[in-house]
DNA sequence: ATAGGGTTAG
């Protein structure tokens, strides 16, 4: 086989190649059939970035032929090629056929196993170099071996390489302190990744980056904080990464139902910063637009999110399926979903399950249930989220037949439903007060373990308390393993629906004994009972408490229960000053409660202030 | 040599 052949039919021959011109040099200099070590490592390293494993096979076979095979260099570069093309066995066959490895060969046969995700063989075969040989390990192999420890959750090999290290007087060099910390944060050991980061003499952007990421997503929102201001100051640029850490907090998800007492980073101030951060990075990758545009679209601010996207688009950056996934979320326009839809179209993405499903949901949220349905019956294959898509479509509109009849439906294809699913056509229930079929769903709900999820048992307790059955609500709270602030007022309000108001009261004390602190929804139900059983006092000890003590601002509706209070108790005066003490808050509700206890306690002046400011309001709007 | 943005509900 010749040389130039081999390349050839590799098929990326061109006229002005330094491939080509490589070659003849080297044929001029030598003109017997052999290859030198030097070229076949130079196209070796070619076949590396490119991932030609048909042209790196050939030239592993020239290499052979030409006897150089067992060249540490060569040997190297042909483990490696195999490594990149996903070939690790031919990697290890490269290497077990050399008799003495030198440290750069155990190195990459060490990160070959790593990168190939076989972590254990990785751990496996640091071990045995420490053992047979009398190589110590370099900071490569370091690297290498704790990458694997980090990405398989080995806890004690890890923290013994790390011992290593610092035996080796290699545990700061800037590249292990780096992936220590890596590793630290993914064991969640944030005090050892702090220790080591706060030992390092030298650091650069991704040393940060890896104990940002570590405090974003346990929710330390001050530690980022302080580090991403600690960075600017020592002159390290963010990038894309420290970007996208910041933003990955919100990403938890797998905490949903798991741990409540995740402190979470305030939206609020995450958005400022990310997007300060986001204004100054320089090399934006897609990821970090896709992310920008993701989080405004979840924080409410839709226009922002489509002309960050434009704007993108104006960059020419091609959307891909998660930018498409994320800026969809920003839709609620028919126009502009139809605009995207069109771009989906284009570039090829329509085809992904994933996208095809946002699609489905973002029809069906706006309301256009037909488009969103005939996207549904046109597809190829659908999956859990598809049917849970289009059914929750009907559940959020009150198609709650459709809603129902599509989730038998989905049961008969045997598909099966998940929390979600379940969660909608509870939805459903719900709105038709459908017991029997809460009961139905309700079993399947057991039956797949999802009352393990909080909120689907949340749900329950409201299904079952809306569809008048007030003992199944209370089994299903009693049932439950773990009580959220959302169980309790959910569970409050239905015994105030029901018109148990002492039964309210003791859930109430129930709750404060647990050490739950009450949410606003609570007070809106405390204050309703004291209406309903007339308690003033009571009712204005709840209002000062969640202000005073539970640092809850009332709203609104909060203020209407109390004047309903008030005017049901004939105390009119009081209800007028708590009316008038509300600032810029104009509210019919209100003054036309209180008009209506004037005509009960025959209050004619009251009524025709209560009149005018009726008028006001109407003329205001 | 390190690291990444995401579907259904709320």
């Amino acid at each position: 086989m010749s040389f130039s052949n081999a390349f050839t039919s590799a098929g990326r021959s061109s006229k002005r190649n330094p491939l080509l011109e490589a070659i003849s040099l080297e044929s001029a200099n030598q003109e017997g059939a052999s290859c030198s070590r030097r070229l076949i490592s130079y196209v070796l390293r070619w076949c590396i970035d490119r991932k030609l494993v048909a042209l790196g096979r050939q030239l592993h076979a020239l290499a052979v032929e030409s006897k150089i095979e067992c060249d540490v260099v060569v040997a190297s570069y042909i483990l490696r090629m195999y490594a990149a093309c996903g070939n690790v066995e031919d990697s290890y066959a490269v290497f077990s056929y050399m008799h003495e490895p030198d440290i750069y060969l155990w190195s990459a046969i060490i990160l070959a196993y790593t990168n190939a995700g076989q972590t254990s063989k990785a751990i496996q075969l640091y071990q045995s170099m420490l053992g047979a040989q009398k190589l110590r390990p370099d900071a490569h192999i370091l690297v290498a071996v704790l990458k694997a420890c980090a990405s398989s959750h080995a806890l004690s090999e890890g923290k013994l390489v790390h011992a290593h290290s610092t035996e080796s007087g290699l545990e700061l060099v800037l590249h292990v302190g780096n992936i220590l910390i890596d590793m630290y944060v993914r064991f969640g050991c944030l005090k050892d990744a702090q220790a080591v980061f706060d030992r390092m003499p030298r650091k650069d952007v991704v040393t940060y980056n890896a104990l940002i990421a570590g405090y974003s997503s346990d929710g330390h929102g001050d530690k980022v904080q302080a580090l991403c201001q600690k960075m600017q100051e020592e002159g390290i640029e963010p990038d894309n990464m420290t970007f996208l850490s910041l933003v990955r907090a919100r990403n938890s998800r797998d905490n949903n139902n798991l741990d409540l007492n995740l402190a979470p980073i305030p939206t609020s101030w995450k958005l400022v910063y990310a997007s300060e951060l986001f204004k100054n990075l320089r090399n934006r990758s897609l990821a970090s637009w896709s992310a920008m545009i993701a989080m405004y679209a979840e924080h409410g601010s839709q226009m922002k999110a489509l002309s960050l996207y434009f704007d993108m688009l104006q960059e020419d950056l091609n959307p891909d399926r998660i930018t498409f996934i994320c800026v969809l979320k920003a839709c609620s326009d028919l126009e502009v979903v139809k605009l995207i839809h069109y771009h989906i179209i284009e570039s090829g993405c329509e085809i992904d399950l994933q996208v095809y499903n946002c699609l489905i949901d973002v029809y069906g949220q706006g309301g256009f249930l037909a488009d969103a349905r005939m996207l549904f019956d046109n597809m190829h294959s659908r999956c859990v989220v598809t049917w849970t898509s289009m059914i929750s479509a009907y559940a959020c509109y009150g198609s709650d037949q459709h809603a129902i009849g599509l989730f038998s439906k989905m049961l008969e294809d045997g598909v099966k439903p998940n929390e979600v699913t379940c969660l909608s056509a509870m939805r459903s229930c719900i709105n038709m007060a459908a017991l029997i079929l809460g009961y139905a769903i309700y079993a399947l709900v057991i039956e797949s373990c999802f009352d393990s999820y909080v909120l689907v048992s949340n749900t329950a307790i409201d299904m079952f308390s809306k569809c008048n059955s007030l003992s199944d609500a209370y089994s299903v709270f009693q049932g439950m393993s773990k009580h959220t602030v959302v169980s309790w007022s959910t569970m409050i309000s239905a015994y105030v629906q029901h018109g148990e108001h002492e039964l309210s009261i003791g859930c109430l004390n129930g709750m404060l004994q647990e050490g739950i602190k009450p949410n606003p929804v609570i007070f809106i139900c405390m204050l309703s009972v004291c209406y309903h059983l007339g308690f003033v006092d009571q009712g204005n000890y709840y209002l000062n408490a969640m202000e005073n003590v539970y640092g809850i601002k009332p709203t609104l509706q909060h203020r209407n229960c109390l004047i309903e209070l008030y005017g049901r108790t004939g105390q009119l005066k009081e209800a007028t000053d708590l009316l008038q003490g509300m600032p810029n808050e104009l509210d019919i509700v209100a003054w036309m409660s209180l008009l209506n206890q004037c005509k009960v306690h025959g209050n004619a002046n009251l009524a025709k202030h209560c009149f005018d400011s009726i008028t006001n309001v109407n003329l205001e709007d």
